[in-house]
DNA sequence: CTGCCGATATACT
DNA sequence: GTATATCGGCAGC
């Protein structure tokens, strides 16, 4: 039975990002009419994680990673890409879960229409939120939503990122195995996803057979 | 399906 | 100058 969404609790966030990433799973991420299931997370542990921004301390950059749990991190890469964070607890340490893939479930064809510029083709449905570039693209999310709260309307119901929670349970045995694009750190298990879903991010079979155990 | 390559801004050595 | 929490197009299965 899926209730009315609801923005997802913040207690749920200010913990420790390797066990908020797993329950990020089916939770939603809105963007006016565009919505999202989250299917792919990546947990990154600020200052004490080689591989995350936050690993050399405060920057312009990655400043609001250091902000509280609920808010965002929204950061440009490559040169044309956009990836974003959910801030998680605790406070201040730069804890963060990267959203690496969507199930579009809403404003399919906003998604259709931003993800098709510059491309020869539309993209398929199951294929609009597929990796966090993309699925960045597809919701219309860039560096002016970097620092918002993902929890509040601030009085504006319409504007900015939102994260809820329709009621759908986290998967019961979530697959997780090892991040990608990370070298250093590239052995932590700190990605998680709903296995076998159509939309998961394309990653190299040497690290989906990589995959260490399911868990929970 | 898989892998390789180039695009292109920003952070860091 | 080098690396990067990426992606699309294309070649070869």
């Amino acid at each position: 039975m899926v209730r009315n969404p609801a923005p997802v609790d913040r207690e749920l966030l200010a913990r420790d990002p390797v066990d908020v990433a797993p329950l990020l799973l089916n939770k939603l991420l809105a963007h006016g009419r565009r919505v999202g299931r989250v299917v792919e997370v990546e947990a990154y542990r600020g200052e004490s994680d080689p591989a995350s921004h936050a690993y050399r301390g405060r920057t312009p950059r990655n400043g609001s990673m250091f902000g509280s749990p609920g808010h965002c991190y929204v950061y440009f890469t490559y040169g044309m890409h956009y990836c974003m964070n959910v801030v998680c607890g605790p406070e201040g340490e730069a804890r963060a879960v990267l959203l690496r893939a969507l199930e579009p479930v809403g404003g399919l064809e906003d998604m259709r229409a931003a993800r098709a510029v510059g491309r020869a083709s539309v993209p398929a449905d199951e294929e609009l939120c597929r990796g966090p570039g993309n699925l960045c693209r597809a919701l219309g999310i860039d560096r002016s939503h970097d620092g918002l709260d993902l929890l509040s309307t601030h009085g504006n119901p319409d504007e900015g990122p939102r994260l809820l929670d329709d009621g759908t349970e986290p998967p019961a045995r979530p697959a997780r195995g090892r991040r990608v694009g990370v070298r250093a750190g590239e052995n932590l298990p700190w990605r998680f996803w709903v296995p076998g879903h159509a939309s998961l991010s394309r990653t190299p079979r040497a690290l989906r057979d990589m995959k260490l155990h399911d868990c929970l």
